[in-house]
DNA sequence: CGTTGACCTTCCCACCATGTCAAAGTCTAC
DNA sequence: GTAGACTTTGACATGGTGGGAAGGTCAACG
């Protein structure tokens, strides 16, 4: 039985986000010493660990909350399992697909950008106009109307 | 000169982030009408679709802030642009790759899932041991020790 | 026994960018 | 003059995490 600290370093979960879990409903709440200290079983560290794995391949709490139940369900079927897995695996690769769009849309630019001391900048110019994928005009005169 | 709502859907930036951007002092407060209604001129919707563009490209608005004031600097040096999107592209590159080791990771043990009525799951088995990249067990008796 | 320092408790605040909702005031068209 | 669409401010929520304050507890050392 250990205290919230070491429990914390035992799972690599920290104290905050441990006690956020226990609030949320994650995980049962720990058991407390007379004082009111939280104590954590060697179970109980194998959960955290669980958790904290699954957050590192990106499960929202949400998803882990799944996770789990099927975790301590011995009869679970791992299609759904599976289920969980893949549908974040879709949402996972539709957020790379939009960020590596920002990334060629900005790479593109900034290649045409010459990166000196002039002032005229094809990125300002693309943000300025706003209206194409990439308004590689010639840069100059851009800015606020003012 | 137009309200709020019109502003909104001229710039693509709903009114609710006009008013936080006007907050947090992003933009410059808007001139009222005499019952205290904002008022925008062609001006401000240019600065509103620059910033709604730079949102769209994954630039926070701290990045925004420093764009728009190279923006209105007309003797601003390129280098100094292109210096805030290199480091943007950086971080969105990191990102991805931090998604993409997830999907990997994922998809591997997806892969060797039955996704069946069967409870025995390697997805359950890798969180469960949580010490190795893909711990590409039998998958059976996973579970908390209970 | 007393003190010190490391730990624990709860509670509040902040982030970031956005949405929702409510109460109240204003404008416009009929 | 009234209905309906707008505006205003304000509060609260999201998600997951960090920080800190104010106060209680524990263990070790003298």
């Amino acid at each position: 039985m250990m205290n919230i600290g070491k429990a914390a370093s035992a799972s690599g979960v920290s104290a905050k986000m441990i006690r956020y879990y226990e609030s949320i409903g994650l995980i049962t709440p720990a058991q407390r010493s007379d004082a009111g200290y939280r104590h954590y079983s060697a179970d109980d560290i194998h959960v955290l660990r669980f958790i904290r794995r699954a957050r590192d391949l990106g499960f929202s709490v949400h998803d882990i909350a799944g996770l789990l139940t099927l975790w301590r369900d011995q009869g679970r079927a791992s299609a759904d399992v599976k289920r969980i897995a893949t549908a974040h695996i879709t949402a996972l690769q539709r957020k790379i697909d939009e960020l590596q769009g920002m990334v060629a849309t900005l790479q593109t630019l900034a290649e045409h950008c010459h990166g000196d001391q002039r002032p005229d900048c094809p990125i300002l110019a693309d943000l300025d106009a706003a209206d194409g994928a990439c308004g590689c005009s010639d840069g100059m005169s851009v800015g606020p109307r003012s």
